[in-house]
DNA sequence: TATTGGATCGCC
DNA sequence: GCGATCCAATAG
C-alpha cells in the first residue's frame, strides 16, 4: 500500500474530507502496529465560527492548522480525551479535518487494551475513543503523515456511497454541512 | 492571574 | 440527562 502524498492534503478541507473517507489510518504505538479505515471526518476552515483557526488568529494551540498540510493536528479536550485532526489546504491557510471514526482492522487487541474495551463497536467510534485506542496523545500532535510508524495509506477497496450532512457537538456553526461519512457502514459515530 | 466553557464519553 | 476533569483562551 501507497502512503498519501503530501499534495493530496493540499486542498480545501471540505474536498480532503471526502477524499479520506475509505482511506487507512496507520499508527505504531509501543505495543504494536495498529490500523484503521476513516469511515467518518469532519471539515474544519478559517472562516468558520466553530474552527479553532477562526478569524485566522494564530495560538500555541492552533499553529499546525496554519503549517503546511499533512501534518498532524492533535488538541485535548474536556479535560480527558485528544482529538485527531489532518492538517489540510496551503501553508499558512489555517484548516484542518476532524478523523471522527474507524473501523478496525488489525491491532484489535491493542485498542482493546488501550481502552479498556472488548466491543469491536466501542473502540473507534468517535474522535475521543479512536485518539485512545491509537494511543494518540500530545506527542502526536504537529508531525508529517508520511513515516511508517504514523501516516494515512491509500485504499483501493470497493467504492462507497458518502452522505454528506451537518457537524457534531458544535455550539457555533452547527448548521454548516462539513461532515461526511461512508453510508452503511456500523462504525460511525452517528448515524 | 482568575475564570470559564469546550470539535466527548460513559454511566445514571 | 449529567458529571468527570483540565487546558486554552479571554478578560482583568
Amino acid at each position: 500500500m501507497k502512503i498519501l502524498p503530501q499534495n493530496f492534503y493540499n486542498h480545501p478541507a471540505e474536498i480532503v474530507a471526502k477524499e479520506l473517507l475509505g482511506k487507512i489510518l496507520a499508527v505504531d504505538t509501543l505495543q504494536g502496529l495498529v490500523t484503521g479505515k476513516i469511515v467518518e471526518t469532519e471539515a474544519y476552515h478559517q472562516n468558520d465560527p466553530a474552527s479553532h483557526s477562526y478569524g485566522g488568529k494564530i495560538t500555541d494551540r492552533n499553529k499546525p492548522m496554519f503549517g503546511p498540510p499533512g501534518y498532524s493536528y492533535v488538541y485535548f479536550i474536556y479535560g480527558m480525551y485528544h482529538c485527531f485532526n489532518v492538517v489540510t489546504d496551503r501553508n499558512g491557510y489555517g484548516s484542518a479535518v476532524l478523523i471522527r471514526a474507524l473501523e478496525p482492522l488489525s491491532g484489535i487487541e491493542i485498542m482493546q487494551k488501550n481502552r479498556r474495551q472488548e466491543k469491536l463497536k466501542n473502540l473507534t467510534t468517535g474522535p475521543g475513543k479512536l485518539a485512545q485506542a491509537f494511543g494518540i496523545d500530545k506527542k502526536f500532535n504537529n508531525l508529517p503523515l508520511n513515516s511508517k510508524k504514523f501516516c494515512i495509506y491509500e485504499n483501493n477497496s470497493r467504492p462507497h456511497e458518502i452522505i454528506k450532512t451537518t457537524r457534531i457537538g458544535l455550539a457555533k456553526g452547527a448548521d454548516e454541512h462539513l461532515r461526511f461519512y461512508i453510508k452503511d457502514n456500523h462504525f460511525v459515530s452517528v448515524k
